[in-house]
Formats: structure tokens, sequence, C-alpha cells
DNA sequence: GCAGCGGATTGACGCAGGTTAAGTCTTGCT
DNA sequence: AGCAAGACTTAACCTGCGTCAATCCGCTGC
């Protein structure tokens, strides 16, 4: 099983891996340092995130239990982003020259490490196009499906209740809005009846309904036959072919 | 050297390839499919992109030549994105299954296919905050000095000149705005005197200013310390420390 | 229990970018 | 060369989301 290899991978990189606390607010590391661990988190939530010369900030990804943060370290010399703990945050530490050179030695672990990245990249670019082209309220629906359905597939979640202990400036710097954009849009999204949250805890009361609201792509939905064409509307000469799928 | 042995791997795996032409407007790949190949492009220009139900598309990655296409197939049974010739393509095929048999076999194989993944999820990082974040000229001028450079570090494009095939409409579909708000947009960087865009070949006139305007993030920047802190607006408690660095 | 602070919520109003529509310029085809 | 078809451009108007500001709610510490 490629899934379980990953795994004993993984075990026997942090089997000697010292832990290490970090507090909330506390920077796990800062953009333009150079990163020589990385932390394999094993309780608490930390952000990846970017500030712009003016005070614009964005959260470029989350980081749950059981997330590698960062494995692009692998591959440069000084962060690009910084990371933040959200919560109180315990990682174990890779060594990133000890696994470089594991690496290029047991191709094993370089599988473990291209497979990892690749699965990333993929998630990445659904939610570039979720960022790219929907409006708030897809935004907000997406991002809730595709957290729930992450920690539900590390046992860290079920019966569409999970953590949720994100703010909602964190929440709005994820999804490109603001704070009282998202407040509003997570409102309606309560009024409508799909999701619960309280107390730093998400309940999803309607999966269905709110990933087929946020156009959400995943064999998980129930009939993958609903989300299929109803093209037609679409022709024009540079406009792309009529006969692509759709979501 | 990491990148030229990067360059063999890629040669030898392309040396016994077949090529293969595809018109413009012809799909590489379509959303559902399984994808035998990952194709090399060696000529021509495609882009990834997605359709959702009501017509809106949002492309996620153009490929220039030089690009594989797309290492992602390699962790998945079907494509979750369509891929399409935006001009007319040749591109060498290499066999899915044999490049992941040889990637367990040797290191080299899957520490490169690693570091090419890696490398990309940087730069998709990057893009996400752009999307996530920044208004429609420095949405556009970022693209258009991210896609100068990648071009240039391959040696296609050398004086801040290169072909440039895209239309307006896949510039908007990148970008995630209108076609007419590109084109608007695209005005007036002609207009302030940063780029020249016609007959499909773009000449960025000031790459500097450009650059800044997008909060471009490279080294590669004449000073990089202009790009630097100006921080101090930002504070109160949830907010991110304003000791995180900028851009 | 109460004070104080950070986060959540709501409302009024403005603007960047979307929409629609009417041209004009390019390009490829015959 | 001539003619479409497609791409680009501009203008007028509209709207989703941002901005600003006031208020409320729920912790935490005393």
């Amino acid at each position: 099983m490629a899934s379980a290899s990953a795994d004993q991978i993984l075990q026997s990189l942090r089997s000697d891996a010292p832990h290490r606390h970090f507090r909330g607010r506390e920077f796990l590391v800062r953009k333009r340092e150079t990163p020589h661990a990385i932390w394999l988190i094993e309780d608490g939530w930390a952000a990846r995130f970017k500030l712009l010369r003016d005070g614009r900030r964005h959260i470029s990804r989350f980081y749950a239990p059981g997330d590698l943060c960062d494995l692009a370290w692998l591959v440069t010399e000084s962060a690009d982003q910084s990371i933040i703990a959200l919560t109180p945050v315990r990682a174990a530490r890779l060594d990133r020259h000890r696994l470089d050179s594991r690496m290029r030695i047991d191709p094993a672990v370089s599988l473990t490490v291209a497979r990892d990245a690749l699965a990333e990249m993929r998630a990445q670019a659904e939610w570039l196009v979720t960022l790219g082209c929907k409006s708030a309220s897809e935004k907000i629906a997406y991002f809730l499906c595709e957290l729930y359905l992450r920690l539900e597939r590390r046992g860290q979640a079920r019966d569409h209740n999970c953590d949720f202990p994100l703010s909602q400036q964190d929440v709005a710097d994820f999804t490109g809005m603001t704070a009282v954009h998202a407040c509003r849009t997570l409102r309606d999204l309560r009024e409508a009846g799909l999701i619960e949250l309280r107390r730093r805890r998400l309940r999803i009361i309607d999966f269905v309904r709110l990933a087929r609201m946020a156009s959400f792509d995943r064999d998980c939905l129930p009939s993958d036959a609903e989300c299929l064409p109803d093209v037609g509307a679409m022709a024009g000469p540079r406009d792309f072919p009529a006969t692509a799928m759709v979501v």
C-alpha cells in the first residue's frame, strides 16, 4: 500500500525526532529565514502567509495535525512565506539536510515526498480555481468542505463535525475577502441551514448541498453524475470548446 | 549541479519517446480521462483549466515549451482538470507507468520529480497570494513578470522580450477577471509605459517598476532591500504580529 | 460579579470590477 | 485582394464586496 508505506517512512523519519512546542502567535519560521527543520505538526494549527507592503495579508495554507510544514523548504535556501502558530502547537522536528540526503539514497523516501508534493499540488490547483472565479459564499463553502474532508480522512473528524480554531479574520485572509464580508457570508450559510459554527467547532449540517453550492469536485459526492455538463450555453471561437467537461 | 542532472534525467526519459502533434484547441487531456502519458511540451503553449456549471472557467496553469504536463497525473487515476492546446503543440510522450516504475527504482528520478513538484508548489503558493488579495493591475503585472522570467530562465526570452500567444480572454481566465477588464488593465499598463504588447509579442519596458507594482517577490529584483518592511501600521491582538516580514 | 479586551455582528455607503453592447482592428482563408 | 470570423477596444451602467463605524457578545482575570 502506497499510503501505508508512506506512513512508515514518516514514522521512520520521526522516530528519533525531538519535539518542540510553539505558543499561539509564535512563528515557526519567518520569511527570509533559512529553515533548518521541517516540522511534522502533531498537535495544533498553523498558517503560512504573506504580508504585503500596505498591510494586506494572505494565508496560502493552513496546517493541521499530521501536516508537514513545509516540504517546499527542501528546494529553497530561505522561506518565501512566514508560518505562524494559530493555536499552541507541538511538532516533531525533521532535520532538513538529513531528509534531503535520505531522499538521494532511498527512492522510497523521495517517492513519498514526490507523492505528497504532487497531491498537494492537485489540491492547490483546485483552490486556485476557487479563489480565481468563485463568489464569496462559494469560496467559504468550498473551504469548509475541503477542510472537513481533510480532517476526516485522518480520523480527526467524523459525523460532519470538526475542530475549527480559526477566527473569521483567518478565514477571510485565506479566502481573499474582508473579515466583515466573511462574517456576513458565514451568517448566510448558517441561515440557509448548511452549517453551524460556535465555540471553535464546525458542524456541517448538509454536506451535499454545501458541496454542490461550492462546486466542490470530489468522488465523495453521492451522485457524481449530477455535476455533469449542462453545457451548450458556451460557444464562440477563442472560447474553450463546449465539449470540455465541467466541474 | 542539481539542475544539470535534472536535465539529464529528462533527456534520458525522453530519449526514445515518440512525439505527437496537437492542433490549436485540441485537448491534451479531458477532465475525467485517465492520462496514460505525461507530455513534455517541446513547442507551443497549452493551458490547464476547469469549467464550472454556469460557464465560468478558470485557467490554473499555462504550459510553455519545456514544461511537463502534468506530473500530478502520477498520483491520480483521472485528470481533475482539462488541458487544451492554445497553439499548435509538439510534445514528447513519457509513459506514465514507466516513469512511475523508474521512480521506484532510481532515486535520481524520483528526486527530480520531487524537486520539480516542490518548486512548482512554491510558485503556485505565490500565485495564490496574488489571486487572493491583489488588484487587477497587480495581478496582471505579476503574471507578466513571472511569465517572462520563467521563459528567460530557459533561454526562450531575453532583453525583456518574449512570445505571448495568449488572447486577452486567456489572460483574464488566468488572473480571475473578465476579458473586458483585462483589456482595460493592459491598456493602463501600456499607457504607464510599463509594457508593449502586440502581435503576440510581449516587451516589458520597465521590469523593475512592473515588478514593484506587482509586489513581485524575487531576488532578481535589483534592490531587495527596497521591498522591506514599512510595517508599523499593523497591530491588534488576533492580527499577525507586525514583525512578520513583508513581501 | 464585574471590568476589560478581543472577536463577532450589523448598517450605511462607496468603488473596483462585472455586464452589456456597439463598434474597430487583425488574421486566416479562398 | 476581399471577406469573414475572431480578437480587441471603449463606453455606460450595475453590483458584490470593501470600508468605516458603532454595538454586542463571550471570555479571562481579579
